[in-house]
DNA sequence: CCGACTTGCCTAAAGGTTTTAGGAAGCTGC
DNA sequence: GCAGCTTCCTAAAACCTTTAGGCAAGTCGG
């Protein structure tokens, strides 16, 4: 009875990769066991239930993210950390559709609170420190970046982009800019 | 055997406010069934599978939000108008998450094109007449006020902002203002 | 008013997912 | 080489989805 090597990280990989090629509602207890080959009740060693599986594959998603746009953000500042930080979002959840879906799965607080998510809190403020602003404003200047990246993302990857000109990569560079614009307090062009 | 009086429209409507109650992702043929007191088979008379009433409640959250839009949006311009439309967003989110998380249930292309998701692009580029844009940045604005709007939303449904000071509605009213001076091409204060 | 038709809800059943309980085979260390 | 832990298994109960076929309640032509 050959073991498999199950481990609650090999499952948590595999099932990120399960997310990323049939979404990440579809990857299921069941399915992930298909692919290790094993029977299902053998994953509950491993795993406490479908909702912590999912909550792990959120977390390893988090952390990549955050590994992302740490890497992105070496050396940068300014408008370029901003374009850094927002391409390394953008381009994380274009080449890993699943596992940013998983990202944004809902995490009770006390996960949340010790999640990654506290790290791109951080990097979004190291970003805004090359700007002028006062302490409130830095707050609600985070709340508006994260939602910009968030938001456009997300609509992005729902296809609402797709079908009209001109090309979602220009309305990007065109977002990046004019937020960098708003947050130096000059007009646009 | 007296009748329940089931209709297609009777079910989208009691699967949103089922998804409002225990969430959009729990809304199943089932709990639906059971709601109306009923056998689970009969209702696929009127509803093709569980994909298909899924989409029906997105619809009908899509047109419910359109029309809130609107509404808000009637005998504005400018400012007022681009702060209406936003709080309309917001408001019905903070009322009705289930059918928010609905509204973004991914619906295969023709259905999103036959949806109130074209009414929605329409009022935006409508609010976005009250400024100085040209054609393509047209776009991007439209496409920034789709992004931000649903990225602050999402976000805050999903209590990113809620354990930290200061307080969401403040950051919210900040950022309105902010796409606003954006939008006019005027720094910020 | 009554047979025939349509419609609305039912029973039955098959297939998939989740989760728990308990058993047997493989690895580890003494 | 065997005690004990770990890994994986079989078994089984509970729930969701979906299809097929049946009976009875409303509806309509004669």
């Amino acid at each position: 009875m050959a073991r498999a090597g199950l481990t609650t990280e090999r499952l948590v990989k595999a099932g990120a990769e399960l997310a990323d090629e049939v979404g990440f509602d579809q990857v299921t207890v069941s399915a992930l066991a298909r692919r290790f080959g094993v029977k299902v009740a053998s994953l509950y060693s491993h795993v406490k239930s479908s909702h912590d599986l999912k909550t792990g594959i959120a977390l390893l998603a988090l952390g990549e993210l955050a590994d992302r746009a740490a890497e992105a953000l070496a050396g940068r500042a300014g408008k370029d950390a901003l374009a850094a930080f927002a391409n390394a979002y953008r381009d994380y959840a274009r080449e890993h559709p699943g596992r940013y879906d998983a990202a944004r799965f809902r995490l009770d607080p006390e996960t949340a609170a010790a999640s990654a998510g506290v790290r791109h809190a951080q990097m979004t403020r190291a970003i805004l420190r090359g700007y002028d602003l006062t302490e409130p404003e830095q707050t609600h200047a985070v709340r508006l970046l994260g939602s910009v990246c968030h938001g456009y993302v997300s609509l992005e990857a729902a296809g609402g982009f797709s079908h009209s000109a001109p090309d979602s990569q220009e309305s990007w560079a065109w977002v990046v800019d004019s937020l960098d614009a708003l947050l130096r307090g000059r007009p646009l062009s």
